[in-house]
DNA sequence: CCATTTGCCTATGACCCATAGGCTCTGCAT
DNA sequence: ATGCAGAGCCTATGGGTCATAGGCAAATGG
């Protein structure tokens, strides 16, 4: 009988497909092996099961996502950059449903050190470094920016904006030109007290 | 032997704190049954199956909330509200994970119409009423203030802001700020092409 | 060319979902 | 009171998945 060639690389690929195809649900080692011709209990001789398999897509659609962002905001910066990084990431989860999935799982802290998790945080700071926000600001906005993208990736996945007027990439564009000018006013504001806003002079 | 006064109504209260205890994953017939003594199939005269209960704990999550929304927010307007809304969820997230883990999940479309789903744009756009949004304006903000709690809270809940400085509530203060002059700039101002701004006078 | 490693196998057991069909208790009408 | 219909929970069954243990054979390297 030939070698089916199976390898947790291979493997995992294979799982990132099928995920999009009909699902994370439906990633499962019975199934993967279907695919490979093979019987589920030789995979556990790459990957050591079915957690792991779903981990090793995460961290796959981790980078993937990674370098496609990286990519999308090379040379830009400011609401161009924030528009270009949101897009990278919505794009990527509309055309890989199931590797964007997979992301939003939990991962052991060994995995997720490993992984491009942190990359993604540093392309936030390098998106918002034409706003000239100091060190705690930077901050708050890494993680305004990261909900918010976050959070229109899944409720644009989920169907939320479907079938509904305005068209949602005009929504989005608002949603930019919001948050710029909110980076915007950090940039050349200082909070007073936590509660109300001076302009610098 | 004594009938363990089953229905789908205190079979889903169970499921869902069965969901916040162990994870949405857990939640299972199998170990419903056993929370009652009972065996599997009992329960198919209820529910109609694994997916139907987790519909029914992501439909009762939905009410719940909504009406936890409703009261924070009631008698409060602009940041005020937005800090309400947002604090709302966010709490609920964190007391029920497996409740709001299972609002995620997608419904089919006629659970979706009975659900409180709608109800809960309802809410945002009484929250934003203080802000004189038009028409379009409004379901912008909508999907903005949408899009950002529901990131927020995913990133919260799993952990993403956890042990890092500052903290993640000074964040939030900061999200809030922001979103509250986005939408006070919207209200005072109107988009000329969809591209640039001007204060009305 | 033989020994070791590697790759995939069969066998097995535990857990889950879901359906089919049966028994017993409850409650109501006569 | 009694008899009957239906509700409520049961056992039996079949199919799917994960995961482990242990075995045979192909590939590899000294």
């Amino acid at each position: 009988m030939p070698r089916a060639g199976l390898s947790a690389e291979v493997l995992t690929r294979s799982a990132a497909e099928l995920a999009d195809e009909e699902g994370l649900a439906a990633v499962t080692l019975a199934a993967l092996a279907r695919r490979f011709h093979v019987k589920a209990p030789s995979l556990y001789a790459h990957v050591a099961g079915n957690r792991d398999l779903k981990q090793r897509v995460a961290v796959l659609a981790l980078a993937e996502t990674a370098v496609r962002v990286a990519e999308a905001v090379a040379g830009r910066s400011g609401r161009d950059a924030l528009d270009a990084l949101g897009r990278a990431y919505r794009d990527y989860a509309a055309a890989h449903p199931g590797r964007h999935q997979a992301t939003t799982l939990p991962l052991d802290d060994a995995v997720a050190r490993a992984s491009a998790g942190p990359r993604h945080a540093e392309l936030a700071r390098a998106v918002l470094r034409s706003y000239a926000l100091a060190g705690p600001d930077e901050t708050h906005a890494v993680r305004l920016l990261g909900a918010t993208v976050r959070g229109w990736t899944d409720l644009e996945l989920a169907g939320g904006f479907a079938r509904s007027e305005p068209d949602a990439e005009e929504s989005w564009q608002r949603a930019v030109d919001g948050l710029d000018q909110i980076f915007t006013a950090w940039g050349s504001a200082r909070p007073v007290d936590g509660l109300g806003w001076q302009r610098r002079d």
